[in-house]
DNA sequence: ACAAAAGTGTTTCCGTTACACCCATGA
DNA sequence: TCATGGGTGTAACGGAAACACTTTTGT
């Protein structure tokens, strides 16, 4: 069928939904345009790939760590799909390679070596406001995923520091859900579940209550029982 | 960071796992490749974008016509992401978007318009045999995708034709999953799925036994509750 | 009458929910 | 002592598993 014609080749881009959680919100790192199309409009950071050999989940790893600072060997970071609708850019053809990362409250603001300001912006607050290009559209299918991952992975430790309470990790449940969760029934079932959660011995000194015990993320990847979402009240 | 230098471009394919259950097996659709590289070898039917502007669900569904000679828009079609590692293919460098398709067990064999000749092959036969290109991989994505769809979603119906028995619908669960299911369960289970199977009013007359009820796909698209794998037995 | 497959009823078990209750700290 | 949050115990509920049993056909 494929003598003698000419493969149409197409420009590749990554784009990122980088999610943290910070300030009691599900935030999402968003950067401004600064150049049409779309020019001053909120936009997933990401870009093209850097050379014609680049793999594309170097490139997003790349984009994470130019964004973010961090390191993306220690971050969550998965494939969301390819979006590539024609008329996505009104440019030029491009097909780009979404993917999902997880990243801790950064302690410092998130200035990486990019010029481009990246910022933290709360998914509520975005509203009805549309980003650039099909960026909302891909936006939505990252939160979502992050929120089917939590009911039957280990997913949410990646929201958290290294160490962290019980409660820490409701919260994160709690937020990235919007919904509240019955504090004593989740203890029960996250320690239920078997190298969820290692113990370490700490405890919490600060807050009005209890001390609670400190815990590191243990090697458990799937959650044995799920915990699913419309339930706990 | 990007002012005179040249986006690179890259050859952008779709390759399509198409699964159907067929003389009691799991079976997806391949063709054998006539020239090199992997001359010989079986791979996934799929190809590069017939043109510059063509849409990537719109090529997958193109394929899955050539192939099958059914109309993509009556089947199932979802994307399963991106490959994009760059020495997948050894003569240049392809992004290859896959696709997961389901079809019902066709009446003639899937003789497409396409030269090629498109095979069912059982995906238990292929053992340890290696497809062409990452397609192994591949597959395996997405028959692993296709048997996390029958817990939660109403997708066992895209295998079974327009009117089935809810045995027809087991024995789908039973074949995708390999495992043997309780049939008086398994029965009350699906039925108690609202919208998920519609009654005809029709019975089967043929076999052994007593006559079963014939039934429609419902307008359910999810499984509540989930009808989960590993139980049942 | 018997075999075979469809379909129903019932008991047992287990995870979840809801909530009473106890624990350990700061003020 | 009280407020606050951490953590445990437990009874009621609901879905799932196991399986006895009835229904409806062909032979």
């Amino acid at each position: 069928m494929n003598e003698g014609w000419q493969i149409p080749t197409i420009a590749v881009a990554v784009d990122l939904v980088v999610l943290t959680v910070r300030s009691e919100a599900l935030q999402v790192l968003l950067v401004e345009r600064g150049i049409e199309p779309y020019r001053g409009r909120l936009a997933l950071p990401g870009g093209f790939l850097s050379s014609e050999q680049e793999d594309i989940d170097t490139a997003a790893a790349r984009e994470l760590t130019e964004e973010t600072g961090l390191d993306a060997a220690r971050l969550h970071l998965e494939q969301l799909g390819a979006y590539g609708v024609p008329d996505r850019d009104p440019r030029r053809r491009v097909l780009t390679v979404a993917y999902l990362a997880i990243v801790p409250d950064l302690p410092e603001p998130a200035a990486g070596g990019d010029a481009r300001s990246a910022q933290w912006t709360p998914v509520a607050k975005l509203g009805r406001r549309r980003l650039a290009f099909d960026h909302s559209r891909i936006l939505a299918d990252g939160v979502e995923r992050a929120r089917r991952r939590l009911e039957y992975t280990t997913l949410a430790t990646a929201f958290c520091p290294t160490h962290f309470t019980v409660a820490d990790l409701r919260r994160v449940y709690e937020i990235v859900w919007g919904e509240t969760l019955d504090p004593r029934n989740f203890h029960r079932k996250v320690r239920g579940v078997a190298d969820f959660l290692v113990p370490t011995g700490e405890h919490t000194t600060k807050h009005g209550g209890r001390p609670a015990a400190l815990f590191r993320r243990g090697s458990a990847e799937v959650l044995h029982p799920a915990i699913l979402r419309g339930g706990g009240n």
